[in-house]
DNA sequence: CTGTTAGCGCATTCAG
DNA sequence: CTGAATGCGCTAACAG
C-alpha cells in the first residue's frame, strides 16, 4: 500500500480510502490511484487487514479432512455462496489423532484474522459462537443442541436400510457402525436395531462391529466379521467408505458381491458409484446440506437468528448393484 | 495473548517464546504459561502472526470453483500432506465471469497473510513467484512455461478416446471440446485431429463445437451438435462434466445412450460413474497429480528447486457403458 | 532467564 | 479533501 501511495503521489490513509470505497477523495485522485493499483497489482492483505476492521468477508468451511463426505459438502456450499457476496475458505487443521476439540482450535485460529464465520463439520464440540463468529455445525458429535445445527435423518436412513436387507430375505445382518462418539452414527444403529426389531428378527451382537467411519479403521472389523464361522449374509456398513472397503475384504477372502454377500451402505458419496459392484446406499443430500448450513451462517452474519435453528433433510434409498435377494 | 500474560503474570513477549517453543525460558513459567494457555484455550491469530513473521505454516490451494476436477485434486494434495507438517488450506475467491487474473489477485490477497505457498489449478497466467510465496500450476493455460507444472498427458488422451471411437467403428465422431484459453484443452483437440488423420477420417468441423468444460456452457453446443439432420454417431467431450450434459440433451432428444449415441469423456472424476449409463472416459490420475504438485511445492519451500520442473502423468482408458460398437 | 521496544500492513480517528 | 498519528495481535532484537 506504501508503493500505491507513493507512485500515486499521495499518503497511504487515502489510498485506504479508495480501496474501502469510503468518501471524501477527489475524483482526479481516486482514478488516479485505482489506475496506480491497477499496475502495480496492488491487492490489499488478507489478515492485515482483519486485524483492524475485524471484518474480511470470507466464511471457512472446517473439515478434518477432505474426503467424499466433506469434499460433497463443499461443492454444495460453493454452489451456493455465489449470490451472497461472501468467499470461500476450505481448512483442514492437523490434528495428529485428536478427534476431540481440533475444530476449537482452528477455529479461533482462523477467527478475526481470516473468517466472518465458519460451518464445522463432524465437529465433536460446538459452542455457538467461538472467537466471536457465528458457526453452523453439520452432522455434529451429539445432535442438535445449542449450535444450529444441519443433518440429515440419520435414524430413518438406517431403518430404511435394515428394511431392505430383509425386505431381500436376509436375517443374519451385520452393521458396521461408525465413530461411536458421533450421533449420526449412533442413529443410523439404532435405525438398524429397530427395524430389526420390528421385523421379529433378533440381532446377534457378535455381528455388531464398529468401523469409524474411514477404510482403515474399518478393514480389521470387517475382516472379523467375514472371516467368522457363521458370517453373515448381509452387512449394513454405517458409510461408504467402510462399505467400499469391506467389500475389498470380501473380495481378498474370496466372496463374491453380491452373490456371497450383500452390503449396503450410507452417505452416497460419488465414489459408492465408482466401486464393483456399484454399492446400494442410502443418500444424503450432500449438497444441499451444504447449502442450507451456509444460508443459515449467512443469515446469522447478518444479525439475525436462522428461523429454524436446526434443518434435518431426508434420506433415501439409491439402488445399485451390491446386494441381492436371498 | 495479553490475557495469557496477565494471567501467567508474565509479559507478552514470554508468551509468545512459549508459544513458538523458543529457547530462554524457565521450566517453571513455561509450564505456568502453558497452563494458562490451555486454560483459556488460547490460539495464536494466523493474520496477526504472519504479519510479524512471515510463516504460517499453512499450503494454499487455489480453485476457481469446488467442482469434482478440484475436489479430487485436493483430496490428493490432503492425502500427501500429512507427513509434511503443513496444514492445508483451499481457497475460492469470487471472479464474475472473469477469467483471467483472479489467481493472481487472490494471491496477493493470501500470500504474506495466510499461506506460505500455493497450488493454483487451471490459472490462466501465473508468475513463478506471486507476493513472494512460491507456486505451482496444475493444468495451467499454457502448458509448462516458467512456473513449475504438473499436468495430465492430455494429447495422448485425446488419441487414446478418439483411437477407442474409431475402434469401435465410428467415423462421424463429433468433439465437444474444452475452454480455448486452456492448453490442456488444445491438446485434447490436437490429439483429437490427428487421431482422426492417422485414421484417414476426415474432421467435419460442424462437428466439433466448443463446450467450455462446465455443464452450463456445454449445453447449448451439445443440443446443437445433435439436433442437426446428420448428427454424430459419437462424442467426445473434453471433460466429464460436459459429457454427462451431453447425456442428458440426448437423452431430452429421445436419442438413447450407448445405442443411438456413444459418448466418452474426459478426466474419471467419481461422478462420471454416477451418470446413467456409467460413462466411458479417459482417466486423469487426479490424486497423484494433486500429490506430486504438493511435492514440488514442499521442495521449493525447503528453498530447493523441484528437480523435475514439469511432471507431466499419463492418461489412460476406463472403459464403462456409454460406449457401443457400431 | 525475562521484559522493553519497535514495527509487520492496514483502517480509522482527528487535524489540517 | 488529504495526511499524520495510533493501534489491531503478534514476534524479533535487544537490554536488563
Amino acid at each position: 500500500m506504501a508503493d500505491v501511495a507513493r507512485e500515486a503521489g499521495v499518503s497511504v490513509a487515502t489510498v485506504s480510502k479508495v480501496v474501502n470505497g469510503r468518501y471524501g477523495v477527489s475524483r482526479a485522485t481516486l482514478e488516479k490511484v485505482l489506475g496506480v493499483i491497477a499496475d502495480l497489482g496492488y491487492e490489499a492483505s488478507l489478515g492485515a487487514r482483519s486485524l483492524r476492521s475485524l471484518r474480511t468477508n470470507v466464511i471457512g468451511v472446517l473439515v478434518a479432512e477432505f474426503e467424499p463426505f466433506s469434499t460433497e459438502l463443499l461443492k454444495g456450499v460453493s454452489d451456493a455462496i455465489d449470490s451472497t457476496g461472501y468467499e470461500l475458505i476450505a481448512y483442514s487443521g492437523r490434528h495428529h489423532g485428536e478427534t476431540v476439540g481440533w475444530e476449537r482450535r482452528s477455529l479461533v485460529r482462523l477467527a478475526g484474522s481470516v473468517i466472518d464465520g465458519a460451518i464445522v463439520v463432524t465437529p465433536t464440540i460446538v459452542d455457538a459462537e467461538i472467537g466471536g463468529i457465528p458457526v453452523v455445525a453439520v452432522d455434529p458429535h451429539t445432535g442438535p443442541v445449542d449450535v444450529p445445527t444441519v443433518d440429515a435423518d440419520n435414524y430413518a436412513g438406517g431403518v430404511i436400510a435394515t428394511e431392505y436387507l430383509l425386505g431381500l430375505g436376509h436375517r443374519r445382518i451385520a452393521h458396521l457402525s461408525g465413530r461411536p462418539d458421533l450421533e449420526s452414527a449412533r442413529l443410523r444403529e439404532r435405525g438398524f436395531r429397530e427395524a430389526m426389531a420390528r421385523a421379529g428378527v433378533e440381532v446377534d451382537e457378535r455381528l455388531v462391529v464398529v468401523g469409524g467411519f474411514r477404510a482403515e479403521s474399518a478393514e480389521g472389523p470387517a475382516r472379523e466379521l467375514l472371516s467368522g464361522p457363521d458370517r453373515p449374509t448381509a452387512v449394513f456398513a454405517a458409510n461408504d467408505l467402510s462399505a467400499i472397503r469391506t467389500m475389498e475384504v470380501a473380495r481378498s477372502l474370496g466372496l463374491r458381491i453380491p452373490e456371497d454377500l450383500s452390503i449396503i451402505g450410507f452417505d452416497n458419496v460419488p465414489e459408492s458409484a465408482l466401486a464393483t459392484p456399484p454399492l446400494t446406499t442410502i443418500a444424503q443430500p450432500l449438497k444441499a446440506i451444504g447449502a442450507a448450513a451456509l444460508q443459515m451462517l449467512v443469515t446469522m452474519l447478518d444479525g439475525a437468528t436462522p428461523a429454524p435453528a436446526h434443518v434435518r433433510l431426508p434420506t433415501t434409498m439409491v439402488e445399485r448393484a451390491s446386494c441381492r435377494a436371498l
